[in-house]
DNA sequence: CCTTGTCCATAAATGCTTTCATAATTAAAA
DNA sequence: TTTTAATTATGAAAGCATTTATGGACAAGG
């Protein structure tokens, strides 16, 4: 059934058709009826490649990510689709890995299907190293392209970050006024949003004098180990007689590996040892004491990412950065 | 830059650029060397769109889920992006929610897209009315639809799911053995496996003469706030005088909020209590002691539905259900 | 000289959007 | 009322960038 056969059936050109099919104005009510009739009952739909290859589009945003299963991502996935669709846009989703090769391609994957967008979901795509970010710039001359949790300065691509430094500097000047003096810092990645994080808990340290390079430790795993990874390595840095009476993670997973140590060497939560996550997840639940930790606002981030990246699309002027501040939410595992 | 730039700049028809490009035969050495030089030089790729509109497909395959951000259901499409990827097909993804109507919706907007195959993600697709499953034969009148976790008998659709009946009734054995004479059994979904596992419980209960049926129970839920909705729930149980010194719940999530009870009030896991979860997630190391969990093997389901899917699209022969074996895995939640 | 096979170009097909021209209708002016 | 101008409704046809069926040119073999 093509647009051919329905213009016959009612009787018009397929001009015509296409007019009421793409709500076009100037033509009459008497033939929008013929067609919609016609339409309907043959439940007629537009061929997408024939519609694609003429108007240059799909409505279509890719979505890049590095795993599509980590708790926080998925999140974010779930919103910026939600997000899309209600505007009219459908995604397509590529999980690229943490590999900045695998990132490259699947990046070039998505342009290839010709989608308006792109978002990169995640700190992950934003190298330290100026010249690997250039990859996203390659891909910013064709589409626009939205980084969540990153930034970069470049033509064409669009920043939306929530201030982490800030955030983790609040949070660790508040485990501190609580009495805590040195607590440690876990942190997993060197991301973009990685970085922030632990300049701002070194912020604080500092600012209060009681930074030591020793109490920041970054552990290698992969979300799924964390928990005992965490706790195990804790166990081994009390074992070499480090003390400390906080632990502040980059991570609620790796915070809750805190909580498995305490539970393990009978310290009570927040007295002995107090905890601070990050993102706020389910996970914050399903301990006890509930884990204090930072919330981003995810899904004011992405109202906002998907808010500009329309604007962008229908050639408004839009803000090149937004910065949005978190929260410190407290359950119980922080001293007041 | 199209076909007939690079056809024009290398000397040749644009037929001849056509057929170095998908691999043709008929092509001598020289001129394809010829060409592909061409095409390298000004990164030439062909238009997706105008390729679709030719060859009726883009090699992409639809991905629909209720919720993304689900812990299970976002491995799965983990799983399966990845793999089709491997396959050199993309995913575009579609969260329809719970609703049928957004359900239908969803899933024709797939279609509409000219995806070359559907992917019904989770058990929550397939309804106890059959008629309310008609939307998905439909589809199936389009294109070949997939469901994983769930199995519906229609024309062009396959399934692949675990043996949750047969997983859940083993567990539940296996806890009666261990000494617990009245597992309470809790759920939050009637869906396909919901209903499966729920019969598992059933049965293996009734087999050993235990079943009463005011152990199971229904527990209505966002996924965020089951721990604590299911601590509260069985506190309110044990108020009323309800004893119970195991746990079977249909998902790790509602577990894990059975363990948070026996910690706020001290119950010994598992001497006083044993817990049993579903879906072995990353939440079994959430806790401590482990949460023993029943694993479905998600990452063997996702491969064989892909590869299943696969073989459909080449046009072969395929198998229209699948079914694979879970299994329990032991941590410190259970006694033996 | 005729056949066979290899290599390649021409042209048709894919199903839509959109511009341009024209026909029909309405409004304004005479 | 008639004529003219302006406006609105419609159709014809030209893209859009590919794939592919058809057939022609040329070389080799009989």
């Amino acid at each position: 059934m093509t647009i051919y056969d329905i213009s016959e059936k009612a009787g018009v050109s397929i001009a015509t058709v296409s007019r009421v099919l793409n709500g076009s104005s100037n033509v009459s009510e008497k033939t929008k009826k013929k067609v919609l009739d016609v339409i309907n009952q043959y439940e007629y739909t537009p061929n997408a490649f024939a519609r694609g290859l003429g108007l240059n589009t799909m409505k279509t945003i890719g979505i890049l990510c590095a795993d599509s299963s980590d708790l926080y991502l998925a999140k974010a996935i779930y919103y910026i689709e939600r997000k899309l669709r209600a505007n009219g846009y459908d995604s397509i989703l590529c999980c690229s890995g943490y590999d900045l090769e695998t990132k490259k391609s699947s990046l070039n994957l998505l342009i290839t299907k010709k989608v308006d967008g792109i978002i990169l979901v995640g700190s992950s795509y934003i190298y330290e190293k100026e010249s690997d970010n250039k990859y996203i710039c390659d891909a910013a001359l064709q589409v626009p392209v939205m980084l969540l949790n990153a930034a970069l300065d470049a033509p064409n691509v669009y920043s939306v970050v929530s201030d982490d430094f800030t955030s983790m500097y609040e949070a660790t000047i508040q485990m501190i006024n609580s009495g805590v003096k040195d607590p440690l810092y876990f942190y997993n990645s060197t991301s973009y949003s990685g970085k922030e994080k632990l300049a701002g808990y070194r912020a604080a340290m500092e600012s209060k004098k009681l930074l030591k390079s020793g109490n920041m430790m970054q552990l290698y795993q992969g979300s799924h180990e964390d928990v005992p990874a965490m706790a195990e390595h804790l166990s081994r840095l009390a074992a070499k007689g480090v003390t400390f009476h906080g632990v502040i993670a980059s991570d609620d997973t790796m915070a809750l590996g805190a909580m498995k140590y305490a539970r393990e060497n009978n310290l009570k939560v927040p007295e002995d040892l107090a905890i601070i996550g990050y993102n706020n997840s389910m996970l914050t639940e399903c301990c006890d004491p509930g884990l204090s930790s930072i919330d981003n606002k995810l899904e004011t981030l992405c109202q906002h990412l998907i808010t500009t990246l329309m604007g962008i699309l229908s050639g408004t002027e839009m803000p090149k950065q937004t910065l949005f501040s978190g929260e410190l939410i407290k359950r119980g595992t922080t001293l007041n």
